[in-house]
DNA sequence: CGACGTTCGTGAAACGTTATATGAGCTTAC
DNA sequence: GTAAGCTCATATAACGTTTCACGAACGTCG
């Protein structure tokens, strides 16, 4: 008797909370195994297939994931971990991996670490206990350390062979963007990095700027701002070289297009002109800046490829050896800062 | 016999995944339920503790938030849901969120719909199968279904006293806007708005305008461009109203800061000054883009509060009725194309 | 010194699924 | 006409937690 009241206590208070399988296999008249065959798309039965569809119509049914997750150990969850949501860089990377990830019917568990290496750890461990089926992350962290359990993948730093690694080709690049300059007859060029921190791969952009100004030999100068100096020590640099009509250099290979962006702005300020006294190359390419009208010639790196990669490395076999780095290839866009 | 060939079986398959609960109770020599104490702090004897911690660190033991879920029915999780991660104002909005989730240990899933009506409700309905906690959406599909289970917060789009908003103080600042121009000489306005969707909220901006304009007695034009049509109409628009010295008017409010910024370009090449021929207000104030040196006057979205009302709201205890629309205000920041 | 409280760890049940063994209801073959 | 073979729904045991009733161990009081 008691345990009758019970029960029935618990009937009625379930009766506002979500219905679960059980409760179609009662409605539909069957058992829960017959219910879950039809929801996974078993074969069964006609009369049953359609008695348990009407019952899930009629109450509404909506599998729970964490059951499911539970029991068949597959959330199709990704984490992702970008450093933060205001850099267009970052943010159409994310919106990439989205969209790649949503085709495949994978869900997307995202965070914004703020450079912060303890918030990027916390971050790997709660992805991990979260039991996601993978992280695709783009770290500041060099030391980050993840369970061999989670497949990881790094997009922009190199962690070791055991993390496969996917970038554009920032060492080609900027090869290309030397190249072009010199294409478009430069004879000595400079190279510019501001003081914001970047990952390992995209440091390879001034190697491939070096080397492609060594082997056309071409003199080069480098200004590389460290952390934390604004951006006026730029406008500084830029008299010293070319003010009163100084030259001591006519192409300049900028980090990113928002540099070549402000870049462009001070050199007009001093009254030269772009292209036609001084050429600029940037990188990127995101053409976030659409909207704003602000086009530059840059070195386009292909976030569509990158994050496509990402997901499909993170989604493999693991068994199957993935190469340990990647570099998608980018391409040159003329954009008005260039002759040509 | 078979049954043991079968256990010992099981457990060595178990050995390569991760260890859970149980594993920890038998390597402290405890009961199950002892460990759950520890992990959620409930008080335990010294040495039991003791023994537990122990032996979470040397097996690196992580709990397993899809069986917490299922038991606990709480799984600290909220979807959010927006257009896209490539303007400027959904990637702040998502941003703030998303730290103001992680300040409070919950977990951001996200997606972003495309302005897709049909895969809003498709995510809609895969946020309630995850058993999420709640949604904030900033949605584009005015049908929304959800169930009355999940609590739901919409940015932006006003569905009906059943959904709590929260957006800006649209109207306000239309208002705001027109009072700003009036203040600085102007005598004549125009307002702007370019065929970009809309939720019905930011639509109050041209509301507010108007009574403003009313109220002072001061004639106003209005230019809206139908979904879809090139930004040259403005071009043909500005001509029509500007070209050889005619001053059809002599301030625009424009609907948000990116198209401000189009127009005072475009005026510029028309060889009219900015501010003391024709002043500017635009709107939306996201300082993203900072990097690019373009400033605008403007009238600044309160992001930060619109992110910190929404997850105060969504994690609300839900029999606290909250108001159905709650507008922030907004302030007016002068930035070059006004004269004050 | 025995009975009663209190404290606190234990073990089992439950959460909503999936997967596997079981057995009911047929058909087919001898 | 019965035994064997098949199909297919059913029932049950996990998955890794939390929670709660239970009971062992101890201290206290009469």
């Amino acid at each position: 008797m008691v345990t009758t009241l019970t029960k029935e206590a618990i009937q009625l208070s379930k009766q506002n909370s979500a219905p679960t399988m059980k409760d179609v296999a009662r409605e539909a008249g069957v058992a829960l195994g017959t219910v879950s065959k039809v929801i996974n798309g078993i074969p069964v039965g006609e009369s049953y297939r359609v008695r348990v569809e009407a019952a899930i119509e009629k109450l509404n049914y909506r599998i729970n994931s964490y059951a499911q997750g539970l029991k068949s150990n597959k959330t199709y969850t990704i984490a992702v971990m970008v450093p933060n949501l205001v850099s267009p860089y970052f943010c159409k990377v994310v919106n990439c991996i989205n969209r790649e990830l949503a085709k495949r019917s994978y869900r997307m568990l995202l965070c914004a670490t703020d450079y912060d290496p303890e918030q990027e750890q916390a971050y790997v461990i709660m992805a991990e206990q979260q039991k996601v089926d993978g992280i695709i992350c783009l770290s500041y962290n060099p030391k980050l350390q993840v369970s061999p359990q989670t497949p990881l993948i790094s997009i922009d730093r190199y962690f070791g062979a055991h993390i496969p690694c996917v970038a554009s080709d920032n060492f080609g690049g900027g090869m290309l963007a030397a190249q072009k300059l010199i294409e478009n007859g430069c004879k000595r060029l400079a190279f510019l990095r501001i003081g914001s921190r970047l990952t390992n791969e995209p440091n390879k952009r001034r190697d491939g700027f070096v080397q492609a100004c060594e082997a056309a030999e071409i003199p080069y100068i480098m200004k590389i701002l460290d952390d934390g100096t604004p951006y006026e020590a730029f406008e500084d640099f830029l008299q010293e070289h070319l003010a009163d009509g100084k030259r001591d250099f006519d192409g300049i290979f900028c980090v990113t297009d928002a540099l070549a962006h402000r870049i462009t702005g001070s050199l007009k300020r001093m009254g030269l002109r772009v292209p036609e006294d001084i050429q600029i190359i940037g990188f990127d390419g995101l053409q976030a800046f659409g909207d704003l009208e602000y086009v530059c010639s840059t070195i386009v790196q292909p976030v569509e490829e990158i994050a496509r990669t990402c997901v499909e490395l993170v989604l493999e076999d693991r068994d199957a050896k993935a190469p340990s780095l990647i570099c998608l290839p980018v391409h040159y866009a003329p954009g008005g800062t260039t002759r040509e």
